[in-house]
DNA sequence: CCTGTTGGTCAACGCTTGTTGGCTAACGTA
DNA sequence: TACGTTAGCCAACAAGCGTTGACCAACAGG
């Protein structure tokens, strides 16, 4: 928690800083350890993996990100970018989510990297549940503005993760072989009953 | 694969022995292993842990299990008992399938274990897609008798098992307070509708 | 009673892990 | 040019891991 004095790194990105001489060496680190995060988990993905993948010396992750920890923390900000839906026709706002969060799982690494820590992780499977929280009820507020909203995000979250994990982290064939276009024919009904039906 | 010759372990229960009088300990060991593997996933579960837990040497689970992917293996022998839904009315098997997966889950901490150790163990991935595969199947097949039925049983699998994940082993406060009436009367719905819904 | 088999402990092995500190060399200003 | 700062490598540490083999104690059958 407490920053040490004598060593001159600054630990975190200088808020008011001009760009480093090791920022090359900074980012290089961070996609190195989305990668091995996202396909190993946080225990397979070990330091040492790591800094050979950024081609530095593993010591140079400690200097940078203070612990592992500290380097998993740094490599899973992530904005889920959802959009907003004020001018999506209402009974669409199910199919929009579905496409967006397909869109945003096979274009970034950093989702199956959280998915992967947060199950033996503690800290991911909290940082995951702030992104949900943060990112996606907002969004299911605006769509459903009954007091039911914690449960509706929920549900949805309990559906959308349950592909991410099947699709894209267990690989089971079948789900694996599925077009975008089934996948989002069969979930969005889901989705959109979830964010907007009465309560069952 | 190949048996030693020299040692006495049989390495697996003597198809037609007698109850041995190391029985006792052997189940010790696979119930604290269920626990810590449930608890901790793979890598974390430590064979001396379990040992401790077991109150014995971890030499002895290297004896009677070989090693430690051994005693995974032996720890995931899983049935999910599915129930045989020929006399379910067809408007009821989504309700039925969701409570028995419940029912599982909360008994069971083997699917807890198979999902958080599948998620990095390619080995226990390809267990839990051969569990659903051979188990839910038949059970879709029978529900839906169409060719799609591999793909309707991986949406109802995609379904039960994001809510397995996001209640079981992420544990999010909001899905962990829903209550067993609200998850079925809100998931039974998509289940049916995967098993019997007309293609979209 | 003796003797082979089984159940169990103990101490150590080789290896990998995260982490540390000291050293060198390049840089950038004064 | 001189010198403090930064970037980087190297070698090592302590701890923990799965795994092994030697050794002891309790049992069972002749």
């Amino acid at each position: 928690m407490s920053e040490s004095v004598s060593p001159p790194a600054p630990a975190g990105t200088g808020p008011s800083g001009r760009p480093r001489r090791s920022d090359a060496t900074r980012t290089a680190i961070l996609t190195a350890a989305r990668e091995r995060f996202a396909a190993e988990g946080y225990e397979r993905a070990t330091i040492r993996a790591i800094a050979k993948d950024a081609r530095i010396d593993p010591s140079m992750v400690m200097r940078y990100y203070g612990s592992k920890e500290g380097l998993f923390a740094a490599a899973c900000v992530f904005d889920l970018h959802l959009p907003n839906l004020d001018g999506t026709p209402s009974q669409d706002v199910g199919r929009t989510l579905v496409n967006h969060f397909l869109d945003m799982w096979e274009e970034n690494e950093v989702l199956t990297a959280l998915l992967r820590v947060g199950v033996t992780n503690t800290a991911a499977a909290e940082r995951m549940q702030e992104i949900f929280k943060e990112q996606l009820l907002p969004v299911v507020r605006q769509a459903s503005p009954d007091a039911g909203a914690p449960a509706r995000a929920a549900l949805v979250a309990s559906q959308i993760l349950g592909m991410a994990l099947t699709r894209y982290v267990l690989r089971f064939p079948v789900t694996v072989a599925l077009s975008r276009e089934e996948i989002v024919d069969w979930l969005a009904p889901t989705v959109q009953r979830y964010l907007t039906a009465d309560k069952p």
